[in-house]
DNA sequence: TCTGGGGTCCTAGGACCC
DNA sequence: TCTGGGGTCCTAGGACCC
């Protein structure tokens, strides 16, 4: 038996915990650039307001309701995710960390000695509110993805109290027939519409279908395994999660630009920066990376400008897996001069670190020695420079020290920064912006 | 005027190997 | 007339998730 606990309106429930005046109020967590509306509290989607609006399209109806916006903050949701997991995780036999604010739980055998499932569950869902301050709903069922549906249900129907099992096949019937196909967890809106095309409008006609059908329409493998598990046959094992943190088989750090940029020594300061932050994950993960990617972004609300709006390139990189900030910079600038085209207008840029593991197991040496490696010191001192990198921005903050393409001259921001205006406090991470109390 | 970021998995064609 | 089979890796792109 799976669970799924899943944090109420996460980000908006996280600024609660240290701003209680937001309680009972319209309240909206911005994406990165204040751009689009990425979390919302239940009177703000009371007020008609769709996940992922853009920001400037609902401003008004939010200061006519009295109702509060956010920029996103990352530190203080990443921080409260590890406390809600480190609760779940004394419970349960094991937690797999699925995102910032969910966690599948392996309930097996938990009956047998605590009581029902559902009274633990309460009793999870009390302690998680009582140690953390955000409240939570708990969906159980045989395979992860009817977990997924009972969670769902148990957040639209409060008088479930925040929790539902479906472990009997009446239970099952019920709840699909209860569920709009589109709600199901891997259909978006590709497969949504293709489905309502073919009259498959709940989640219990999609259960219906064959597995010839299945896989011709819904994505492969993909779509019949979503299709078994929908009718109680489970295709996905639990992954434990090690410490409440996953390992990631990639990290990817993009960004929007505050101004649209054109000159490639703008997009170097980008891609110099962006590329910082993930091999610095990457460092903190353990890992090195032998796949470097580049990708750049023309608008894509731009009517005069074709798909695709963002063209990327890969390398695998000639030298083996590295972890080392200077060695990636040096492919990653072959790697922009590749795509850069004097002329187009660029409003986002990022880079994905792949072929992530740990150092040390067989390591690819250059036959031919190519020039970027010339500029790398040996191994031993190049590790010891980034340990050392790493410690002084994790003491004196986060790019305190960085590569001279990452730093503008004179005091205003870098071009490539974005906005926001209303970012709350790190209250959980930095001790200068602890909460103070009267 | 304004439209996010970081992940996963799968497919498909081409290069290349034996 | 007639041009193999089976495998891997690389690269790019598409669909989905939160």
């Amino acid at each position: 038996m799976f669970g799924l606990v899943d944090g109420n309106n996460f980000y908006v429930s996280c600024e609660r915990v240290f701003q209680p005046r937001l309680e009972g109020r319209p309240v909206v967590v911005l994406s990165n650039n204040d751009g689009n509306v990425v979390s919302r509290s239940a009177e703000a989607k009371q007020l008609g307001i769709a996940m992922g609006a853009p920001y400037f399209e609902v401003r008004a109806l939010l200061r006519r309701h009295q109702g509060h916006a956010l920029s996103s903050n990352y530190a203080l949701y990443g921080d409260m995710s590890r406390r809600v997991m480190a609760r779940l995780a004394d419970q349960v036999p094991a937690v797999e960390v699925y995102s910032i604010d969910e966690a599948f739980l392996d309930l097996h055998g938990l009956t047998t000695f605590c009581g029902t499932l559902d009274a633990r569950a309460h009793r999870m869902r009390r302690d998680v509110l009582a140690c953390t301050g955000i409240p939570t709903c708990v969906g159980m069922a045989p395979t992860k993805t009817l977990a997924k549906v009972a969670n769902r249900l148990a957040k639209q129907y409060p008088e479930l109290q925040g929790i539902l099992r479906l472990d009997t096949e009446s239970r099952r019937e019920r709840a699909l027939r209860a569920l709009p196909v589109a709600e199901v967890w891997g259909i978006g809106r590709q497969y949504a519409q293709l489905l309502a095309a073919h009259g498959i409008r709940t989640a219990w006609e999609l259960a219906g279908v064959s597995e010839a059908w299945a896989r011709k329409h819904l994505g492969g493998v993909v779509g019949w395994r979503l299709v078994q598990e929908l009718r109680g046959q489970p295709c996905q094992g639990l992954l434990p999660s090690e410490e409440g943190t996953l390992a990631r088989q990639s990290i990817r750090c993009s960004r929007s630009f505050g101004q649209r940029l054109t000159a490639i020594e703008d997009l170097w300061g980008a891609v110099t920066t962006y590329l910082s932050r993930a091999a610095e994950k990457l460092r903190a993960q353990g890992d090195q990376a032998h796949i470097l990617t580049v990708f750049l972004s023309q608008d894509r609300y731009d009517p005069r400008l074709p798909p695709p709006h963002t063209r990327s390139t890969t390398l695998t990189l000639p030298s083996g897996p590295t972890s080392h900030t200077l060695q990636l910079l040096a492919y990653a600038r072959r790697l922009l001069e590749k795509l850069y085209e004097p002329g187009r207008v660029y409003v986002k840029a990022g880079v994905v670190l792949d072929g992530l593991e740990p150092p040390g197991r067989g390591q690819q040496l250059s036959l031919f020695a190519p020039a970027a490696e010339a500029a790398i010191p040996a191994a031993g001192r190049a590790r010891q420079l980034m340990r050392t990198l790493d410690d002084l921005n994790r003491q004196f903050g986060r790019g305190t020290v960085r590569p001279a393409a990452a730093i503008t001259t004179g005091r205003q921001p870098a071009p490539w920064q974005g906005q926001a205006h209303h970012r709350s406090q790190a209250y959980t991470t930095r001790f200068d912006d602890i909460l103070l109390v009267f």
